[in-house]
DNA sequence: GAGCACTGC
C-alpha cells in the first residue's frame, strides 16, 4: 500500500473537476427554492423553513461550496471543525443535497464514536430535513435499526456498527460518502475503519464496480494534519467554531494530593469568584464521592451568609435518575437581590466528550484520568491512574466556554503541562489487546497484518500475542489463516476467547449455561455494594453465590431475574442490590447472542437436572475450555502465581470462591492496593491438560509448583489411557 | 477483606 499512485490531487480552487461541484451547487439551489421536499413530495414544513433559518447562520456554512469542490474532485477530505461549528449535522446533509445518494442504491453514512449522538444526531437530521427519521434519515446502532434498505439516502451509524457491516461486506458496495466523525479520539473502531479504507479505496474509483467511494474524516483537534498526511495528503478544511474564550490558569507548584487541591479550589471559586457553574474532573467513583463529601462540609463551613452551593457527582455506573439531577439549574439567591447560588459537578471523564452540561464558567482539571492499559507480557488490561495529554487539558478547559467567557484553573504547573504531558493520548490501539482486532481484520480479508497501514501500528509484541492466542484457540491454523473456528467466532460480537466458549459449551451440554454467563459478563457490573450499604448488599448477594465460582454465581443471580415477572423485576433488582440496567442490557446480548447461535447452528442444551440444579462440574469445564491461558495456581504461602508469566496474584475479596482452590481461572486482573484476580472459577489440573496440552507443554514450561503438579496429572493421565 | 475511566459489536 502507499506509494505516489496513491497521492490524490489537492484541488480548492474550482479548477478541473469543480465543474461537477457547480452543478451540484446548482441542484442544491434549485432544491432549496422549491416549495417540494424532493425527499417526501410534500410542501416544506413551516418549521423546516424556521429552522433552516438558524441552520444558516452556522459557521460551517460558509464552507459549503468549498467542502463540496474538495470532495467533487478528491476521493478523501479532511474537515477539522470546533465546537459549534455545525459540521456534524450539516455536512452529510450536503453530500446527500447535491446526489450523491439515491434511494434503494446508495447511501451516505456518518459514523459516530458512541449510541447516544448517532441516535439523536439522525433525529435531529431527520427534523431539520424535514422527513421521517427511519425513512430518509435513519441510524443503525447495536440492537437498533431504524434505516430502511430501499429509502434511506443518510444513516448515522456508531463507528463499531459499519465495521461489522464490512465484515459482510468489505468493499462497503452500499456507501457512496463515508462521514467518520470524531475521528481525533481514535477509537479501536475508528482506526481499524480508517485502515480498512486505505486498501478498500483504491478499489472503489470512479469507474468500479461499485463506484467511486468518497472519505470524510472529521476531526475537532489540531491532529487534523495528522490525517491529511496518513490519508496521502487528502485537502484539509477548517472550519471555525463558536465558543467564548476561557483563561487559563496554572498552579505554581505541584499539587501532592489533588483531590484534596480540587476540592479547595472549588471552595475558593464559590468564596471569589463571580456567578457561574463548576466542572470538576477527577478519575473514578471513590474519589469523586469523597471529593463531593468535602465540598459540602466547606460549603458549610462558610456559613449561611454565603450563597447556596450543590454538588453532584457524576460518572458512568451511577443510575440514570441521579445522572440527570447534574442538569437541574443551579439554585437562585437565599435573599431577593442576593447573589444567587452555584452548582458544582464533580465528573469523571465522562464529561470531557459524551456530556455535555450548559452553564459551565468553571473547570477545575487536576490532570489525571483512568486508562485502560495493556501490557502483552501478562495478557492482561488493566486501568491505572494515569496524567492526562494536552488535547485532553483542552478539551477540558474547552468545556467552560460553551456558553460565555469562562475559567480553568489546572492543578499543575504552566512547565509541567508544556513539558511533562503528552500532547495526545495514547489511541485505543496501542492500549487494548489486538485479539479481537487481528479476528476481525482476518474476516475482512487483510491477511498481510505486518503491512496492514494503521495510522499508530500497535507493538509487535501485541500483534504476535494476539496470533498466538487465536492460533491456541484454533481461530487461526499454523500457517496464521482463518479457520472454521474462526470464522464462526468473528461472528459472535465478544472477546475470541468467549466466543470461542459459547462455541465448544454443546459439547459440556450447557450452551443455555454458557450464553447467559457470558452475556451477564459482557455488561457493567450487575452486582452492586453502596458503601454505607455493604453488609446487606452482601447478603443479598449470599443467596446467589456459588462457593466455587464467580462465573456460577453471575449464572445464578441472572437466572432468578429471568424468572422475574418482567412487571416485579425493577423491584427485585432494587430489593436485591442489583443494576437493573446491567441486567436488563445483558438480557437484550443474550437475546442477540441466540440468535446468532441459531444461524451458526450451535445447539442450545441444558445442563440442569430434573433437580432444577445445573450441573456445575459441565459448567466449570466449558469454562475451563476456553479460558485456560487465564489460569493461576495456589502457592504454599498462600498467594497464587499465574500460570507461564508467574505473576503473583490474590483473590479479590468480593470473590465468591472459598477455601483456596489449587487451580483457578480468571477474567480479568486489578492493580489496586495488591494484583487482584477478579471473577475467578474453580478449575482443575485434570482438566487443563486433558483440554489443553498444547498450551501446558511441559517441555516450555517454566520451573514452579504449578509443573510439578502438572507432571503429575500428565502421569495420571498416562495411566488413565 | 476491597473499590470498575469511557465506549462499542
Amino acid at each position: 500500500m502507499g506509494g505516489p499512485d496513491r497521492k490524490r490531487k489537492i484541488n480548492l480552487d474550482g479548477n478541473g473537476d469543480g465543474d461537477l461541484s457547480r452543478k451540484h451547487q446548482d441542484a442544491l439551489h434549485a432544491r432549496r427554492s422549491s416549495e417540494i421536499n424532493p425527499w417526501t413530495g410534500r410542501a416544506y414544513s413551516q418549521r423546516y423553513q424556521s429552522i433552516l433559518q438558524t441552520r444558516l447562520q452556522l459557521p460551517v456554512y460558509q464552507f459549503q461550496s468549498q467542502l463540496l469542490e474538495a470532495v467533487a474532485s478528491n476521493q478523501t477530505v479532511v474537515v477539522e471543525g470546533e465546537t459549534g461549528s455545525g459540521k456534524t449535522t450539516q455536512i452529510p446533509q450536503f453530500l446527500v443535497e447535491v446526489g450523491y445518494a439515491m434511494p434503494g442504491k446508495s447511501c451516505v453514512a456518518c459514523t459516530q464514536p458512541r449510541r447516544v449522538a448517532a441516535t439523536s444526531i439522525a433525529a435531529r437530521v431527520a427534523e431539520e430535513m424535514d422527513v421521517t427519521l427511519g425513512k430518509t434519515v435513519g441510524y443503525t446502532i447495536r440492537f437498533e435499526d431504524v434505516s430502511d434498505p430501499n429509502e434511506t439516502v443518510l444513516k448515522f451509524l456508531t463507528d463499531g456498527m459499519l465495521l461489522r457491516e464490512a465484515m459482510n461486506d468489505p468493499l462497503l458496495s452500499r456507501y457512496s460518502v463515508i462521514v467518520l466523525d470524531e475521528a481525533h479520539e481514535r477509537t479501536l473502531a475508528t482506526d481499524v475503519l480508517m485502515g480498512l479504507l486505505m486498501e478498500v479505496l483504491p478499489d472503489r474509483t470512479r469507474g468500479s464496480k461499485y463506484g467511486e467511494l468518497k472519505v470524510v474524516v472529521m476531526s475537532a483537534t489540531l491532529d487534523a494534519e495528522k490525517f491529511r498526511s496518513y490519508f496521502n495528503g487528502a485537502p484539509l478544511l477548517k472550519v471555525p467554531g463558536r465558543t467564548y474564550p476561557v483563561e487559563v490558569f496554572y498552579t505554581a507548584e505541584p499539587e501532592r494530593n489533588y483531590v484534596e487541591a480540587a476540592v479547595r479550589t472549588a471552595i475558593q471559586i464559590h468564596k471569589c469568584e463571580g456567578p457561574g457553574d463548576i466542572l470538576v474532573f477527577l478519575t473514578g467513583e471513590q474519589e469523586i464521592e469523597q471529593a463531593c463529601e468535602e465540598i459540602r462540609l466547606g460549603a458549610q463551613d462558610m456559613g449561611h451568609d454565603a450563597p447556596e452551593l450543590v454538588v453532584y457527582p457524576l460518572y458512568s455506573s451511577l443510575p440514570p435518575a441521579q445522572q440527570k439531577k447534574i442538569f437541574t439549574a443551579a439554585p437562585g439567591p437565599r435573599v431577593v437581590g442576593g447573589p444567587p447560588g452555584r452548582k458544582v459537578v464533580v465528573s469523571t471523564n465522562i464529561a470531557e466528550t459524551s456530556l455535555t452540561i450548559d452553564g459551565i464558567v468553571y473547570v477545575i482539571d487536576p490532570g489525571f484520568s483512568k486508562q485502560k492499559v495493556y501490557n502483552p507480557r501478562i495478557r492482561v488490561e488493566s486501568l491505572l491512574v494515569s496524567p492526562i495529554s494536552r488535547a485532553s487539558a483542552r478539551q477540558r478547559s474547552g468545556r467552560a466556554g460553551r456558553t460565555r467567557p469562562g475559567k480553568c484553573f489546572r492543578l499543575y504547573t504552566e512547565q509541567s503541562f508544556y513539558n511533562d504531558l503528552q500532547e495526545t493520548s495514547y489511541p485505543e490501539i496501542l492500549r487494548s489487546k489486538m485479539s479481537n482486532v487481528v479476528l476481525t481484520l482476518k474476516k475482512l480479508g487483510i491477511d498481510d497484518l505486518v503491512h496492514f497501514d494503521f495510522m499508530d501500528p500497535p507493538a509487535p509484541e501485541t500483534l504476535m500475542r494476539a496470533l498466538e492466542v487465536l492460533n491456541y484457540l484454533g481461530a487461526l491454523d499454523d500457517e496464521g489463516d482463518m479457520t472454521d473456528l474462526g470464522r464462526q467466532m468473528a461472528e459472535l460480537p465478544l472477546d475470541p476467547q468467549l466466543s470461542k466458549m459459547l462455541i465448544c459449551s454443546p459439547e459440556y451440554n450447557c450452551s443455555e449455561e454458557i450464553v447467559s454467563i457470558v452475556a451477564a459478563m459482557s455488561v457493567p457490573q450487575i452486582f452492586l455494594r453502596p458503601r454505607e450499604n455493604a453488609k446487606a448488599a452482601d447478603e443479598a448477594k449470599a443467596q446467589f453465590v456459588d462457593a466455587t465460582s464467580d462465573h456460577i454465581t453471575l449464572l445464578n443471580a441472572y437466572a432468578t431475574y429471568e424468572g422475574i415477572p418482567t412487571s416485579e423485576r425493577k423491584q427485585w433488582c432494587w430489593d436485591n442490590f442489583i443494576n437493573d440496567r446491567s441486567i436488563s442490557s445483558a438480557e437484550s446480548v443474550k437475546k442477540q447472542l441466540k440468535g446468532i447461535m441459531t444461524r451458526l447452528d450451535i445447539p442450545l442444551v441444558t445442563c440442569k437436572g430434573g433437580n432444577g440444579r445445573y450441573d456445575t462440574n459441565a459448567i466449570r469445564m466449558a469454562l475451563t475450555s476456553a479460558m485456560y491461558m487465564q489460569v493461576a495456581h495456589l502457592q504454599r504461602q498462600g498467594s497464587y502465581l499465574t500460570v507461564k508469566d508467574n505473576q503473583i496474584v490474590y483473590i479479590h475479596p468480593s470473590s465468591s470462591v472459598d477455601g483456596k482452590p489449587q487451580w483457578v481461572l480468571f477474567e480479568e486482573f486489578a492493580l489496586t492496593s495488591k494484583n487482584y484476580i477478579r471473577t475467578v472459577t474453580t478449575t482443575r489440573g485434570e482438566w487443563l491438560v486433558e483440554m489443553a496440552p498444547h498450551y501446558f507443554d511441559l517441555d516450555n514450561f517454566p520451573e514452579c509448583e504449578a509443573k510439578d503438579e502438572l507432571i503429575l496429572e500428565y502421569k495420571k493421565k498416562m495411566r488413565r489411557g
